[in-house]
DNA sequence: AATAATTGTTAGCAAAGGCTAAACTATTTG
DNA sequence: CAAATAGTTTAGCCTTTGCTAACAATTATT
């Protein structure tokens, strides 16, 4: 075993950052991260499939190229995913629609998303940064947070 | 032009939801966070060796490969790419360091991550949730509200 | 009806991030 | 010091997510 410390650094210079979690522990929350990083996208698909058919009356291949910044050719590749996943049903030229399980999934997306966004307005973060921050830090709220920022939200605007 | 509205949907059954932001707004939600995941898993890297060579002294390929809960090829791999964006330094079979720019790079994201860690704890979210959420969280996170976490924690546990 | 514009699909390419298996190097142990 | 163990690297494979370019189908305009 060779000798770790080279210079016991002063234990002053480390009042910042906690100490590192266990192995596992630590393990638990990349593992967790890149779990989630697998469904980010389908759902962030679906979501807004639903969010189109609810305030558009129709979703098409295109409007999703757009308002996500994205190719239409990688749109229509994702839309063959979707529907072999079962979540949403397609004709050619023609709006998607949401299957069963797509809608179920659109409306618990949904539901998370409104949750975070409604909560970082209550802190007090502008609307426009706080649609950005949500549309990432979503994927990434754990049941117990999601409930904690609801009540917080409810509390601080009634 | 084809008409949209298929069915009115009672303006009742939509108390939930936003309304969908304009479609440039819209689109860089999206792009703003998928810029986020091209930098996210070097970040993390980088904050990780940062914090072995903080806490242990010394930051090795085996360490961070079950830490991570990756193989340890993956790990191999992605040295060289640190290695290739000038973040860390290594010899073979030798303990990796971090460059100045590095350096930095740990710091920043280290900053950020206890920021948002101490947020969640002070929301009042379990450490073990706190920390998994965090890890994920981290990098969607905007200065705005980084700020904002930051005041919301001090004011609430001084 | 013919043409133009829009919308959708397909093919082929690339980078990122995983994996396993095999080879190689270093360290520890008998 | 030889053998065993642990650590590192490389090669080759796969999936996901993006892109562009070319083509096909639909819809809108004249
Ligand atoms: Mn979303
Ligand atoms: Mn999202
Ligand atoms: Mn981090
Ligand atoms: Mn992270």
């Amino acid at each position: 075993m060779s000798d770790h410390e080279q210079q016991p650094l002063p234990p002053t210079s480390r009042q910042s950052g906690d100490a590192l979690p266990p192995v596992e522990q630590h393990a638990q929350q990349y593992e967790t991260v890149r779990n989630a990083h697998e469904t980010e996208l389908i759902e962030d698909y679906v979501e807004l499939i639903g969010d189109l058919l609810r305030h558009r009356g129709e979703a098409r291949a295109a409007d999703i190229a757009s308002r996500m910044a994205v190719s239409q050719a990688t749109v229509s590749k994702m839309i063959r995913r979707l529907n072999e996943l079962g979540l949403v049903t397609s004709r050619p030229y023609r709006s998607l629609f949401l299957t069963e399980e797509g809608q179920r999934m659109a409306e618990t997306s949904r539901a998370r998303h409104d949750i975070v966004l409604h909560f970082l307005r209550a802190l007090g973060v502008r609307d426009t940064t706080a649609r950005i921050d949500a549309e990432g830090m979503e994927h990434h709220v754990s049941d117990e947070t999601l409930t904690i920022m609801q009540r917080f939200t409810e509390s601080h605007q009634p």
